[in-house]
DNA sequence: TCATTTAGTGATAAATTAGTCACCATTCAT
DNA sequence: ATGAATGGTGACTAATTTATCACTAAATGA
């Protein structure tokens, strides 16, 4: 991880959340871990848009948080399996929950960028042009 | 804001959330607001840590995004004042339960916490000097 | 005129997160 | 020996977010 410079507020549940699983793509790995899909491949491939070393990053980051455990077959090939913990498990209600939030407010989001997509045209011409 | 070279995907209520709140204060901004907390001057007082310049950048953004709606009061000195919007009451049981879970894992992220500073030293005998 | 209070902005730097690229290692099949 | 599939890492760059600093503006009272 990174050695930061500015400190968390470890007494302050929401930057605590923040840290464990305010980035990117955590949320999304631990829903799709929820669904079944636990191998490192199979996650990139189903994640659109995530590669390869970010998801092995924060795959590494929620193990050391303990939301997830990992099970190495030492098959041919090699195959590994994540899995959520039982602190993993009980953040699931959250996720699903902030999930449910993003698409309620999705028809808002659309309207508002709407609007702001307009006003931009409207702006055009009292703006200078590019370089 | 910032015109993004990466893209949301806007399908994804996931990504959604993470677009509006998923940033470092607004869950935190949306909480103090709805304790009554509503001018600038006194969210920069409340909020640890916060500056006056990403207070504006983080309150003009969930105002864009209509969780923040804001009065202007005429009077001397000038005052403003903040208020949740529909939308912005909506997200608070999602601020409060995140705020819940944090405070629910603090104790297990203390403890991994603590483990790994002891590792770290342990690692000290084994490592180079710093430059 | 000058300082004070409040809200706000622009330019820029610093911090942090995410992404790219090139690798290593294992094991099996060709 | 070579190549494919899998999981993983180190070095580095790019993208994005957050912080710092110096301002503007309005209105008031000393």
């Amino acid at each position: 991880m990174y050695q930061r410079k500015i400190p968390i507020d470890y007494d302050c549940g929401l930057s605590i959340a923040m840290e464990v699983v305010g980035s990117k793509w955590k949320f999304c790995l631990l829903d799709e871990i929820s669904k079944g899909i636990k191998r490192p491949r199979d996650l990139v491939n189903s994640i659109n848009g995530i590669t390869k070393r970010v998801l092995q990053k924060q795959l590494s980051e929620l193990e050391f948080h303990g939301l997830l455990g990992k099970t190495i077959y030492p098959e041919v090939p090699l195959r590994v399996e994540y899995y959520l913990t039982a602190s993993g498990k009980a953040i699931l209600p959250l996720v699903s929950a902030v999930d449910q939030w993003g698409l309620s407010f999705a028809p808002e989001l659309k309207t508002i960028l709407e609007k702001d997509s307009l006003q931009m045209e409207k702006d055009r011409f009292h703006q200078n042009d590019e370089l």
